[in-house]
DNA sequence: TGTACATCAGTGAACGCGCGTTCACTGATGTAC
DNA sequence: TGTACATCAGTGAACGCGCGTTCACTGATGTAC
């Protein structure tokens, strides 16, 4: 009694394997809203009406490359970080980066499919919410961890923060890393979203004519940030 | 004899507002890529075809909208960085920071259109350039006042370029504000990325259970990242 | 081990719908004399 | 100022296409005795 059991469960978990592989392939040239049930069927070389004993419907497949997309990265940037020395926070920060962008430049539409646009009409559920964050766990406990070890060197004098975001970022702190103070949450979430802007404006074109190729200017913006959050 | 001369050509000017402001509209509900002339027109009260009479075909319409969406948020930036004064170049930035905030805001189907996913099989002409460079002609060209009046101060001591980057962030320098060290240049573009990665988080609901609201973020990361560009 | 029954993956036809684009046309507006 | 002709905005029918989803079905696989 294996952990796939029946050669029909066996075939059942192929065969979701296969349109989810398929839907992907096709998310590049017609993206996210585009998507279609009959296409992929077509592909696949079975009835459309079929892939309805796999998914709910059009939707619960992009739930589900939504998911496996976050998983992805997730799953990659766990693993980059673990080869890195883990008192060396600054080069789990580079691993980190990197291996996110690699991964978004590898796959474009997967990278558009989850940090991108939203879905006109699709609105995401509950269970993408634990694969989504991951990605900002994995950087916050490497900050935690540096944090404790007494290897941050945030900002002198440390910047105030107002009351609102003192809550914000206390509650997030508490939720995942307590003891992190609230300012250096903050800034860690300034190092993630420039990240993500950065990823953004390469693959989405907006460099074309100024830092293209993105390469260097990763590189360079990475050990900026580095040093925004203190990370020695 | 006025700017718009007969009747024909009054009528032909307001049809076209007409059909791009319907077509926004649209947009909010079923995205870039899945705008339809025909829903267009029928919302419009008239035949399909006669949109052809104003636009060549569906990507032409989609290309007015986004050069019109560049040009709005270019002019806006540009008249509220005029009602602050010319030497605070802190408030300049800010200024800018929030202007582009309240726009994405109030026109979020805009901004992910300009800044969201590509549409696929859409490729943007060239006259988009022109305007898309607004936004960015803006920043730069504050942060080359605040250079060349002094009062601009960047990290100590500053950050060295690799020999590639130096080369892009000359050639960004040299099209628009000779004269400013490519060091600055390059930290203005991580300051722009960061901006647009921040809003880009807040609209598309990756702050949902952290910062959010995300306005304290907002405030506050606007005068890191100034702090980080050096501007006083 | 053999048999009767239950489960369920996959089919194919159908429903009702929407799309972009072309084309020959009509009738109002504009222009040249 | 009046008239003949040219321009062009807008129509409606048509082409050829694709979509999501439902439903009654068949036949292979799995299970209980």
């Amino acid at each position: 009694m294996s952990a796939i059991r029946t050669a029909r469960e066996r075939a059942r978990a192929e065969v979701m394997q296969e349109i989810k592989d398929e839907a992907r392939r096709q998310l590049a040239t017609v993206g996210a809203a585009g998507l279609s049930l009959r296409a992929v069927a077509r592909e696949l070389g079975m009835a459309s009406s079929g892939l309805y004993r796999y998914f709910a419907n059009r939707d619960a497949l992009l739930t589900a490359l939504i998911i496996d997309a976050y998983n992805e990265i997730g799953e990659r940037v766990e693993v980059a970080e673990r080869a890195v020395p883990a008192q060396d926070y600054r080069a789990r920060w580079r691993a980190f980066c990197m291996t996110i962008r690699e991964w978004a430049i590898a796959a474009p539409h997967q990278y558009a499919l989850v940090y991108g646009s939203p879905v006109p009409g699709y609105q995401a559920p509950q269970d993408t919410v634990g694969p989504a964050s991951r990605i900002p766990l994995t950087l916050i406990r490497n900050v935690h961890d540096a944090w404790t070890a007494g290897a941050l060197q945030p900002p002198e004098p440390l910047p105030s923060l107002s009351a609102v975001l003192t809550e914000q970022a206390a509650r997030v702190a508490r939720e995942t890393v307590p003891g992190v103070p609230e300012v250096v949450v903050t800034l860690t979430l300034i190092a993630l979203t420039q990240l993500f802007g950065m990823l953004t404006f390469e693959l989405f074109g907006h460099f074309v004519g100024s830092m293209d190729p993105a390469g260097p200017f990763f590189e360079f913006t990475v050990e900026r940030m580095a040093g925004l959050i203190g990370l020695s």
